[in-house]
DNA sequence: ACCTGAACACCGTTCAAGT
DNA sequence: ACCTGAACACCGTTCAAGT
């Protein structure tokens, strides 16, 4: 990439956190493109598509979740690390508002740019999932994709002013219907000493 | 309301229905004007807001779905009116594509033409939410808004194309949740007869 | 190679002018 | 009273013209 590019690339790209950060996942183009300075074409060069900007914002993130999920499987409970995961994937999906429904539409949609994070987290989780049925630790009529809905429907109350002050809490209500008996109860006590 | 404006506005609505049946809750009111024949002003004028045209959409459902929750509340064990309740209140959500989150975004705004239906709703479901409590068969630390919350989260499912068809599953699953151990048992009962 | 911005086809919303 | 549609200020997306 010829330097000029690779500057307008990282300008637009942090110009577009900020952006982002303030209006959401479906914040105008233009402005991102006003904001900082170039032509709108230039935009659309680096990124073609909306989902292809917000790919390069999330990557980062989707990595790191990714790791931290190998680190759990290593060295945390079977419950534990899947619920921890959970709170994390949540956490990733929050960290601009409205991404939810951009990465749940990727999921089936092999031509998105947001297609392959989406996946990575699907698998992850579902490994994490896998483990904890194994050990008899989480419900077995749940699958991958069960969690990856679960995750997002969580995120998605996170956005909505009226119900996010109930998010987590709810979080905890999700989680506790994922694990089976004992699981449940020992993440119910963790929760009220919390 | 003289003849002709009412003729416009049995046509509106006719036509609002079918549009937002195809296109959802965000479908373009222009072009709903367009496919009624009518001016654009005419629209505005029989509904300032997008909200207004859903309440007018809705209204029946909600009013229909309220009544059956008397019924429910006096012909039904709590737990399981609360269940049906549930069932009924995510189908009123997806009678329409992403009205999920105009409904959700009323609750907090009196001034939405949306405000009454939503408080209807979330007033039906504590009422019958407290009721099961309080014979002990749905769990203590869940509040009317979180009921709606978890209702508002399902629809939402049902409105994802990679999601909906676990959608159903997983209103099972929080039912789980929300209810407490015997009961909880007796619906995971009756759905694996299902 | 890369950048620019006008052009096109859409929106939601308002409001002066008509009947 | 009620209706109409032009006008305004925005979009997303494309692409000919420039450097």
């Amino acid at each position: 990439m010829r330097a000029d590019a690779r500057k307008n690339y990282e300008l637009l790209l942090s110009v577009a956190h900020d952006v982002v950060t303030e209006h959401g996942a479906d914040a105008s183009l233009r402005d991102i493109a006003r904001k900082a300075e170039v032509g709108l074409g230039t935009l659309y060069r680096h990124f073609p598509t909306r989902e292809s900007l917000l790919e390069a914002l999330l990557r980062e993130d989707v990595d790191a979740l990714t790791a931290e999920s190998v680190r759990l499987e290593e060295s945390r409970a079977s419950e534990e690390a899947l619920i921890a995961w959970l709170r994390g994937c949540v956490a990733l999906n929050n960290e601009y508002r409205g991404v939810t429904s951009l990465l749940t539409a990727a999921l089936e949609d092999p031509e998105s740019a947001l297609y392959n994070s989406c996946v990575a987290l699907h698998d992850t989780g579902s490994r994490l999932l896998a483990r904890a049925q194994a050990e008899g630790m989480a419900r077995a009529d749940v699958d991958g994709t069960d969690l990856f809905a679960l995750v997002a429907a969580l995120a998605w109350l996170h956005d909505q002013p009226a119900l996010a002050p109930r998010a987590d809490h709810l979080l905890g209500v999700v989680s506790s219907a994922l694990l089976t008996g004992e699981a449940a109860y020992a993440v119910g006590q963790e929760r009220s000493r919390a």
